[in-house]
This record gives C-alpha cells, sequence and structure tokens, in this order.
DNA sequence: CACACCAAGTAGACGCCGTTCACATCGGCC
DNA sequence: GGCCGATGTGAACGGCGTCTACTTGGTGTG
C-alpha cells in the first residue's frame, strides 16, 4: 500500500482486510497504526541498504592498493552511496516518502513515553550508517582531511535528500529521465567538491 | 492549524467550525481539502519569502560599486537567500512542511484535468525564483560563469532543502540550536564552494 | 488427563473525517 | 417587483482509527 500511494495510503483497516481480518486484531500486533507505520519504515530501510549497496560495484579483485587507488576507491564508494540514494527514491517513491519522515508528526508529542524500558527509535538509519562509513573511509585514505570530515555527513545527506525530494514532489518531477540523470552526477560531484 | 501540527492537521470540518460555519459551506469556496491545501500553501509561500527578504540585510545606501564589491554582494546574498529557506524551515516547521510537499500525493494522477481552462500549478514557487535572482546576480557580477550557473539551482535548492527537513525530521531534530547554527552556515558555504 | 491460562481474533460501537445533495435565504440587477 | 446566483444549512453516506467486552483454540502444568 504504501509502495504505491505513498504514507498517506497506508490504512489499517485495509491491512487487515487484505489479511482476511478485522481491524482489531491488528491491535494485537500493533499498538496503532503509527506503530505499524514505523514498523513499515524499518523493513523499508532494509530493502533501501540493500539496493545501495548493490549499486556500487564490490571492490576488484586485485590486490595492487597503491594509496592513490584506495583514495579513488573511496571516493567511488562515496559517489556510489548518494547516486544509490537518489536511484531507490526515484525507483520507489512511495517507500522512500515513507522511510525519514514516517514516523513523528510535525508537533514534539513524542516525549513521556509509556513505560521506563521503551526504546527509543533514535537509533541511526542504517542508509545513513552507509553514508558514514563511506565518509569515514576518506578521510581513512586522505581524500578528507580530519577537520573537513567533521559534520561533512550532514552536508552530503542534505543535498542528496534534497535532491531527491526535488525529483519526487519538486518541480523535476516530470522532467525526462535523462535529465535527472545528468542532474543527479552533478550533484554529487559539487557536493563532494565542496564538502574536500 | 497547519502552523501547529503540520499538513495533516488541516481538517475541512475543523476549519469550518472555527468560522463558525457548517461543513458543506467550505465547497463553496474550495473544490475539497486539497483545493483548501493547496490555497494554504500559496500564502505561506508568500510569507516565506518575505522572511527571507528580511533575512539579507538591504543593500547599503553607499553607492562606490566597484566590480569586487558588486560579486560580494551577490555572494551574500545567495547566502542569505540559503540561510534565510533554512530559517523559515526552524520557525515554522509546520507551515514549511506544507509548502513544498502539500498538493500532490505520490501517485501521479493529477493528469488529466477536468476542465480545458484549468491553470496547472506549475508555476514557479516564489522562494525558487529567489534562488533564481540570487544566482543570476552572481553570474552577472562574475562570481559564476554562465557554464556553472547552468542547474546550479537544483544543487543549492537540494542542499538547503534537504538540510531543513534534517533538522525538522531528521536526526538533527532536537540538537542545541548553536550546533544546527553552525551547521547551517556550514551546509550553505560547502554548496557555494561545491557550485562554483 | 483435566484445567487454567493466554495469545489471537471477533463483533460492535464511538467519534472524527471528507464529500454530496436537496433545500433555504438573501442581496443585487433587469 | 420578480428573478437569479452566490452562500449557507441539515442530513446523510461511507471510510477511517480506536476502544471494549466477549469468544476461541492451543499449550504447558498440576
Amino acid at each position: 500500500m504504501i509502495r504505491e500511494g505513498g504514507t498517506a495510503a497506508l490504512s489499517l483497516r485495509e491491512a487487515t482486510r487484505r489479511a482476511g481480518v478485522t481491524p482489531g486484531a491488528a491491535y494485537r500486533h500493533f499498538r496503532g497504526r503509527d506503530d505499524l507505520l514505523a514498523a513499515a519504515s524499518r523493513a523499508i530501510q532494509e530493502q533501501m541498504t540493500a539496493r545501495m549497496r548493490t549499486a556500487v560495484p564490490p571492490r576488484p579483485a586485485g590486490e595492487v592498493s597503491v594509496a592513490e587507488d584506495a583514495a579513488a576507491r573511496a571516493l567511488d564508494r562515496l559517489r556510489g552511496v548518494g547516486l544509490g540514494y537518489i536511484g531507490f527514491a526515484r525507483a520507489e517513491p512511495g517507500w522512500f516518502e515513507t522511510v525519514f519522515f514516517g514516523a513523528p508528526g510535525v508537533g514534539a508529542e513524542t516525549g513521556a513515553g509509556e513505560g521506563a524500558g521503551e526504546e527509543r527509535d533514535h537509533e541511526v538509519a542504517p542508509p545513513f550508517l552507509a553514508l558514514l562509513a563511506a565518509l569515514d573511509e576518506c578521510r581513512d585514505t586522505g581524500v578528507l582531511t580530519a577537520e573537513r570530515r567533521e559534520g561533512a555527513e550532514f552536508v552530503c545527506w542534505s543535498a542528496v535528500h534534497g535532491f531527491a525530494e526535488l525529483v519526487i514532489h519538486g518541480p523535476l518531477r516530470d522532467a525526462p529521465a535523462e535529465v535527472v540523470d545528468a542532474l543527479s552526477v552533478r550533484v554529487v560531484d559539487d557536493i563532494i567538491a565542496g564538502v574536500r
């Protein structure tokens, strides 16, 4: 349901209907619609990281790792993470909409959890972890100084996520695919240049 | 209602209730809830551009415009647009959420309008226009080459909009204000560096 | 073996929502 | 003076999320 129609299209009643069950049964497994949405969001994030992993080709078997090659590989990985993120958003806009946006409303009413043992949802999202790893690799291979590494994840994530939204909801909504392709690499390359 | 609670908090019934009127009356002025939301979005965008205009200090009265100064002023204006955008998103997250995201669902079912004279909503948003103007000024003053100017609006908008989302919904949700302040200028400066 | 127990599901209700339709009302214009 | 269009009303329909009391079927234990 999320896949076609986005977050708003997730209906608890419709979900139970498809499961061949009455609406009340859902409350045996989820605290409510929001909880169901959060569970879906987690499932989607796994798919997303998997896709981002396959988007960047695995390191070639040759072990001739001159420092220069290691740096180039780190840069390629960083580009792959960014382009993979954008690619996922374009391929599955409904899923994408849910991932980083689904759970909390705009109000700050998330405080005052019920129990004490409540595990907060503040664990870092897997796709964000992939970005962190790529940036660390850039620092370790000398592509990024330690100073420039600091906070770079926010700059990179901002640009890539913002572009994804631009393509899905914004003025690039119905631009031809080749234009979006070209702009994708432009955004990723420019942001990497700016962050170095 | 949108201001506190975001897009989802806009209820047509509640709106008519506050207006002291029955729900049906709304349909004399709007085609439905989506149309009301679109009207609200337009109103918000005007407020947003006004705020972005005041965020960048007006040009000093001195008319000693060496080319160098004109370039510096163009750069300042570009920074101001970016920081104003982020500032608006932080000050009014509910409004912000609606502006670039309110109207269409994720599906592409916007086609097949009813009448022939239907004016499409593809007119460019005013805050985006402010960005275009700032970038043009950068080109005219030599800050940006004509080649680099091409498509730069998408790179800039991506970074700034993405950062705003990061602050509102993402891992920077409850970061202290000073950290967000510092990261804001980092993002804006890095993206300008990358785009040049 | 029998029994208590508990997870899972059901039936039905409540209040909110968006939307529609037939009907009232009231002001301005020919 | 009578018409008409804009505006609002009242009631209804179906869908939604959520809650509560009640049934049921399997499982582990005395």
